[in-house]
DNA sequence: TATGAATGAGTCTTCATTCAT
DNA sequence: TATGAATGAAGACTCATTCAT
């Protein structure tokens, strides 16, 4: 049942070596940004060899939009596994905005990274991938949402508002707290924004005060 | 007897040939992004020589940092001249986001700089200037909430919060709209966001449903 | 006689303007070097613009062999002026010396732009003239010791080393001097330089202990 | 069953390729100067890529630099040879005179670039490494003479005129020869300054004509 | 797979020089 | 004559990428 030793060692140094790469690599453009970090920046900071880095990543930008799928594909999951738990309309918009919020807290440099340092140019190559995760995300809370806040309530023109209103003001206040900007924590301002989203969310759905 | 043409035609074209390279850098960046524009790109769009683009601007980060001292510089003046004309707190709110949403669509590119291309590293020439009109933008705005909202009614701790919630929402959607990826206008979705602004704000200062 | 005043004072300022435009040159270049001394550089130490000094001198290069060109001129002029007066040969060769080393230690950049920044590729434009000036101090020299050290006595063949010998210790020990790498002064070698200088001379002269 | 040759091979082959850029680049710097030398130019005599001269040296000013300590290194090791194989003090400061000459006569460049073409600015990165040759060179010398001329004879003060009257000639003759303004050759110019170092050796050591 | 020397196209930037005012 | 903005050729240098070992 178990794999033979020394192969599984083998894969497992190799995937140490790629994650190595990725960590080292969020690390310098997270610090220096993309052009002011290089490929030997990186080879640096990861300990690994030129020739390594090119093993594992097809280029410099390819291995930037890994980074990019790698943070958004953990921040959604990290949101929407919140909103699965979730037993109300209510609770699972908070949870949301509650879960975002820290998992940024928890992964500073990837929500950095999403939030701050999106390449829209260096997308082509994941494009696809990246379609699917958001479209996967859209659509798994668009379900969620006829099932906890109505069937029908939420007009689709009125969806592309809807998202800005529930994660735009996370977003925006998680980007000057990233920058050392704030003088509430994370955590102190996740409650207000739950409460924002969850009200503004009920305004547009033509909900009263208060859900029956 | 005085001879104001002559002089005034040097400075103006000077000052002239500074706007053309900063119009073509942001053209320029706005298509390509900034590592796939370079200096010759721009050279050829504004129809300058290089010398003359090193003449006004010491470097290609510092033209870009510029730019975003002007986009920002810009929205700024924008967003402040529709709440000074305001009435209201609540006509003041639903004022700033609208106009905020109007520059949008009138300036694209410059709000996509703004929106989407920061780059914090390039801001170190100009970071003093970039503090001063954040400063005066929210001390301004701080200024106005305390005359129209009621002054102490939002406690400073909230402030960092609030300005994510009127602005957050505008920026999120104009993203998403800069990149084509809403089926909503920017028109349509000014009321909504004006709502939701105006609504966050009174739930945060604790202002009953209507404004006596 | 005199010249009308306005006419002289313009000359005046041209032909001051044009020194201070080389003051400033001897000293960029001798602080910087040739290649970290610019135009901008020098117009900025002379305060001058940059088509003033294009007025005065027809490019860098030129400038840098003028300023050569009037340092070995002052030295010249200063050594030959002390041989002159010189009644006998060894008064003569020690006058040579001694008068070098003061001239050194007086113009100590002006020598050190002969001593260390020698660039024979930009002396294209003047070497006319500066053949002119070694070919008038070689032979106002050789006539003088024909006449104070005894005609014949010093071989054609001879005269090559008899110049390294007279000047190359002066000029070997000034070099350590400029760069701040002897103990010993100027002064205080003078004597030193000029007895060997002599004792040089009267060996390959043939010449016996003392002269009769 | 070893493999020395391909590893071997491998580290020869860095090395040739640095010592081949060293040549070319001595080769250009002496044909053209520095100024008109560019990295194209010692890329073309090497054949090889730009980016091998950038591995090899970080900078022109740097592979410079690394000339003149390489010639520097070679000019002091010929000449202590000499000094070492030396039974007397005459012997000794003629063997130095000569060997030296007779280096400049097969290196011809490489001492064009000692005599002619030294930088100051350059110096900074390798200014140590230079401190230490000179240190060597001079304890070296210094020790010599103690044992030959006799311990005491030359005060340290005179050490520095001493030198310039051992070298400061042959340098002067030299530079004069490599610039072909010399009728006397190299070799004919060793046994005049020999003498004329030895006699100014003695000279200054207060010996009498003869050594006993 | 790993390594790191080699590559060379591509860029930014400099700076001597010109010239309209 | 003086000015200094404009020019653009030229150059140093970088750095992603390749590939022989």
């Amino acid at each position: 049942m178990t794999q033979p030793a020394p192969r599984a060692s083998r894969e497992e140094s190799t995937l140490a070596r790629r994650e190595e790469i990725l960590r080292a690599a969020l690390e310098c453009f997270h610090d220096l940004g993309y052009e002011r970090t290089t490929i030997d920046t990186i080879k640096a900071r990861a300990k690994v060899s030129t020739g390594s880095i090119y093993h594992h990543f097809s280029s410099k930008e390819q291995l930037f939009a890994a980074l990019y799928l790698d943070a958004i594909r953990d921040a959604q999951a990290f949101g929407l596994r919140a909103l699965r738990q979730a037993k109300s309309g209510e609770q699972g918009v908070r949870a949301l905005v509650g879960s975002y919020l820290r998992w940024i807290s928890r992964e500073p440099k990837k929500a950095a990274f999403l939030l701050t340092m999106r390449r829209a140019e260096f997308m082509g190559e994941v494009e696809a991938e990246l379609e699917a995760l958001n479209h996967e995300f859209r659509t798994t809370l668009a379900d969620w949402m006829d099932q906890h806040v109505g069937r029908g309530r939420l007009p689709l023109a009125k969806m592309d508002v809807l998202m800005a209103l529930l994660v735009g003001p996370s977003e925006e206040f998680a980007r000057r707290w990233l920058r050392g900007k704030t003088s509430t924590s994370l955590k102190e301002s996740a409650a207000l924004l739950g409460d924002a989203a969850w009200n503004a969310l009920r305004a547009l759905a033509g909900l009263g005060d208060s859900e029956p």
